[in-house]
DNA sequence: ACCTGATGTGTACACTGTTCACAATGTCAC
DNA sequence: GTGACATTGTGAACAGTGTACACATCAGGT
């Protein structure tokens, strides 16, 4: 698991910086952001503990672009539960469905990949670098795009009155975002499926009614 | 700041086990679980770093016991909080009040103490231990107990319908905690406090709408 | 063919958590 | 009192971590 796919023989790697995200990222799928360890990176790259310095300017940077990794990958997730949803009746109901299909997207994440989840968003990032590239998706948006993007919706639909639009993403996300914590390792943790499904519902219910 | 107060004469410590706790919740306090180093604490009680071994399993258990004491803390700030309201209207709006109450003073917590609040919950604790007698503030009661309180107060004053009362810790701590967490190390991070505490205002009004 | 910048290596250091054998002390039965 | 015993603290040691410094190796432009 941790030895070098074969022992390379050319002197430079290749794509070591690449190499050294996807192991960052299959260990923090394990463990977390504090599974993310520098030296255990290089090993199964397959090269020396300092190569990864030429690439990150310490640990922390590795794990900041393991996050944003992470986080393209929540918005994947985001955007499959998006699309899975048939446009069927009117405008609102479906931009309000559509809403409860991110958040369902989001915990659904939460709950199945606990550890990168936890790297993406328990590692500190600012509000202006939350558009930032690194954290897009396949589709090109980031969790943050894509939830505002539902509330442009709503907010069009009339559902979400225009003076509240503003700021919406903060509410919406610190709810279901909350849950998602509270799941992962707070008082909620190890609760069955059919439990923490019941429990996402009602918190989705809440939100429709309270946005 | 990490020398030990005295060089003490005697062999024995007296009360190492709460002074190691001690020195970890000031770690805690300044950077987190992950700043609560088991070494450092046994350098501040004046004591060989295995000494600590006679009183905690492990440096998780250790930081365990600091998550404890953590929730104390918060459990004071929602107890002071609630103190600080009025009974004055009827029994609807005041514990309507309350719950706002509640909510604020877990958000405060967050915001004046994020080191502690990092430390209280988000280290991994199972729901059956959400009423440990080693997470009660001076007041006697957990976090969960406070709110739970407060919801009951809800139930009986008909304003959160009986068949919702079930479960509503989860949703109403899910959306406050969630706001915590995106203003402590999210994308709202170092954002103003004006801009935090309309933030909050906001979310409790959500919580409001939809509980 | 050389120079230069980029990339990877080797050695080394301070620090961490943790284990093992051992020392000092309190406590309790007799 | 006086041992025996359990409790609590010590010392030396080990593996593992992040990181700095000097050095080696190479690719590409002149």
């Amino acid at each position: 698991m941790s030895t070098p796919e074969t022992p390379r023989s050319t002197y430079r790697h290749g794509d070591l910086r690449q190499a050294l995200l996807d192991a960052g990222v299959e260990m923090a799928r394990t463990g977390g952001p504090d599974a993310v360890i520098l030296r255990e990176a290089t090993r199964r790259a397959g090269v020396s503990p300092n190569a990864a310095y030429r690439h990150f300017a310490d640990r922390e940077a590795l794990v900041r672009a393991v996050s944003d990794a992470a986080q393209g990958f929540a918005a994947d997730r985001m955007a499959t539960a998006l699309a899975a949803i048939e446009a069927a009746g009117d405008a609102a109901s479906d931009a309000r469905l559509r809403l409860r299909a991110v958040g369902s997207g989001y915990l659904r994440f939460a709950q199945e990949e606990p550890g990168l989840f936890r790297t993406a968003f328990s590692v500190p990032t600012d509000l202006d670098e939350a558009t930032s590239i690194s954290k897009r998706g396949v589709a090109g948006r980031t969790p943050f795009e894509t939830l505002g993007g539902v509330l442009d919706e709503l907010a069009a639909a009339g559902v979400l009155p225009a003076e509240r639009r503003q700021g919406a993403e903060l509410l919406a996300w610190s709810s279901v975002h909350g849950l998602g914590m509270l799941i992962i390792d707070g008082p909620l943790r190890g609760l069955d499926d059919r439990t923490i499904a019941f429990a996402t519902e009602r918190l989705l219910d809440l939100v429709d009614r309270g946005i």
